[in-house]
DNA sequence: CGCAAGTTTGACGTACATCAAGTAGTGTGG
DNA sequence: CCACACTACTTGATGTACGTCAAACTTGCG
């Protein structure tokens, strides 16, 4: 457990090309409603483990992730830590909007995020009725992701938390079965409430049942995406 | 793991009397402000296991505990439960806005709510703000307890769950340390992702440390808050 | 008072954690 | 382009916290 993790965020690059802005409105779902939001955001490149904003850290600002990836996290004082959530591109993240946040935010890789000053946001939502309801959208999504998270950790042994994981990275990622898993083998454990060996154990499992398949370092493709559905949410399998 | 929890709500109780208005008045935090609110809350009475919906259904109200208190909970298909939250009085619940409920909410005990009609609820936020902002900081608090919550679930042992427990429902009650558990011993179980069993070794184990004592059958008081809410954040304990 | 439901306690089993090598990627400098 | 080192991952042997099964006990209610 390094703590180099320093803030260590690359300039902010505040005069972004035209061709970044471009990206930020081609995002994934209810994206068109925000591009009134484009003027008020910033690019921003953050180093493979650098941190966002860290627990604790007064909450100024919410973030959408271009490219890369982001986890946020909490850890505890004698070393072990929880994953919350990670943020692909496209994910807004930051908008659970305590005075503080209550959770520590890094970049998975070397990752690229607009950042929305939350005063501005507010303001622009006050007096912009579609943007005030995809934020709310979004929060209940988020909350509606967490509870799904507490039931996994709750009451999932490690072969269905990692099919869940693993058909949850496949969702996110538009539902083709040639997944992206940008996440070390740590993160997954941390996510999940595991730990490295068992995750490690699980993966080496499904390859022997066929469910899945490496074909890159950080890649799967997902051979048997039943079998892991049916894991995933709890049912007996043959 | 009995199937007899049908919709059985007793009659809307549409004509509620001035007192009862009077008391939802006078909830918790920042409800001076939700004064507005009361125009359009219907009182309900739910009978002790009697569902107030289900997952699946629309979600078509939220909800303020008054009086007695609610659960939210998941069911997977081998009888494994999860409990996402508690309600105590003053609560609200059933604002996490998506199109259905993705999950059941059960009354504990003998109990009474007020339900805000959705629709209302939406077009009186939208015409004032300072509702809004309400619902906004409430859904954002829901959200950080949720992920509480998955830390919790992901990375605390048996005992450490307990004494969080413990000392949240303190928090919740007020601070003081004579506290109300109107769950059973299962309920607490299945909110923390244990057995009954285990749930109930760690009560023995915390009376024989003089943390807890019993004082009535569903009531406790604190003896050690302090190694209490050391365990609780993961401390060593002597 | 007596039954049923809820809780506690005990004996035992197991899924996952821990500890400890080994192996395969990944990046760097010669 | 290859040798080296470093980190990430895998695999095996063993331990243990918690789950399971089962029986007593306690509590509340008719």
């Amino acid at each position: 457990m390094s703590a180099l993790l320093r803030r260590s965020i690359s300039p902010p690059n505040l005069a972004a090309p035209r061709a970044v802005l471009a990206v930020i409105a081609g995002g994934r779902r209810e994206d068109d409603e925000l591009a009134a939001m484009q003027a008020i955001g910033a690019t921003l490149h953050v180093a493979k483990n650098a941190a966002l904003f860290q627990e604790g850290d007064a909450s100024e600002h919410v973030y959408k992730v271009v490219s890369g990836a982001v986890r946020t996290c909490r850890m505890l004082m004698d070393g072990r830590r929880q994953i919350a959530d990670f943020f692909l591109p496209g994910d807004f993240f930051g908008l659970d909007w305590q005075a503080t946040h209550c959770f520590t935010a890094e970049a998975l890789t070397d990752t690229v995020v607009i950042s929305y000053p939350r005063r501005q946001l507010e303001a622009l939502a006050e007096r912009t009725p579609p943007i005030h309801r995809v934020l709310m959208s979004m929060l209940c999504k988020g909350l509606a992701a967490t509870q799904e998270h507490v039931v996994m950790l709750g009451r999932q042994t490690a072969h269905e938390r990692l099919a869940w994981f693993l058909i949850r990275v496949r969702e996110r990622s538009g539902g083709t079965n040639e997944i992206d898993v940008p996440m070390s083998r740590q993160d997954i454990a941390d996510y999940l409430g595991l730990t490295i060996e068992t995750v490690s154990r699980g993966i080496s499992e499904f390859k022997r049942r066929r469910y899945i398949s490496a074909v890159g370092a950080h890649q799967f493709r997902l051979t048997g995406p039943v079998a892991l559905q049916a894991l995933a949410s709890g049912e007996a399998v043959a």
